[in-house]
DNA sequence: CCTTTTTTGAGAAACGATTCTCAATAGTGA
DNA sequence: TCACTATTGAGAATCGTTTCTCAAAAAAGG
């Protein structure tokens, strides 16, 4: 599909590599123009819809209405969300049992567990939510 | 907060006493419906409002954006979305290893296990966006 | 460097869930 | 039953995410 090498996609690609965890769009955005490249929201979505049909990207979605994307290539493994800074960050649980403990009645494709609180860096501070709600 | 019993208000108890799993306002319409009150979303949502803000009633948020809601008088447990019918089933899975397992950066509120699959009922059929896509 | 064609950006539009509005309906107490 | 006032219903409005539009910018190949 794509023919064109191009900033935006180098620069997406290089945010990925860094990642801990899951991207919404808007991260990507951000991080895109941390490394000092001028990217868009509509171009971030392009860019993650094309390496989603390519599999190259896995989408991530948690209970906060976000779609998240994460590279395709990796163990597989589990999210932990910051409610304060609402970054995900990937996690490692032993899961085996989860398979074991599913009702005859109920064909399991797949299963996500996500843990919620807080990371280090946010631990005494106001939520995103406060944050937005007082200014 | 709630000064009069109404019908409506008879109903949707009675609907979450019925329910196996949590429930979407637009469930509760159908169930309330089924019963034969008729009820709008509108009244719903309100209803359920009030019901979280008591204390009565949860929240739960999977990964399709729906807010759905059932009673807070439960056991911790985990749920089964069925992703042809979009209902939400509970499901009890041992999960003490889960607080075992997170990192010491991070500081853990609570915790969802979420299995995707399909339930015996659906089993064949096609999925509901399968069946809105081709109507 | 120039031409061709793809890709991008800004803002508008779409979309689905939820909330709001207000006239009509229906509990409640007398 | 009546009067009073809370609640409801239909549809409009809102809200946040994601998609679309199309003129402008920028790859790629010669």
């Amino acid at each position: 599909m794509s023919k064109r090498s191009t900033r935006q996609k180098r620069a997406i690609e290089r945010v990925f590599e860094a990642a801990q965890g899951p991207l919404a769009a808007r991260d990507l955005v951000q991080r895109a123009l941390a490394l000092g490249t001028k990217i868009s929201l509509a171009t971030v979505y392009r860019i993650v819809s094309e390496g989603v049909q390519n599999g190259i990207l896995t989408v991530v979605r948690l209970e906060d209405n976000v779609a998240r994307y994460e590279r395709a290539d990796q163990h597989h493994h589990h999210h932990f969300l910051c409610e304060r800074c609402e970054q995900v960050f990937d996690i490692a649980i032993p899961c085996e049992l989860v398979a074991h403990h599913v009702p005859a009645e109920f064909f399991m494709s797949r299963h996500e567990i996500t843990l919620y609180g807080h990371c280090k860096e946010c631990e005494p501070g106001p939520t995103q939510r406060d944050e937005a709600l007082h200014s």
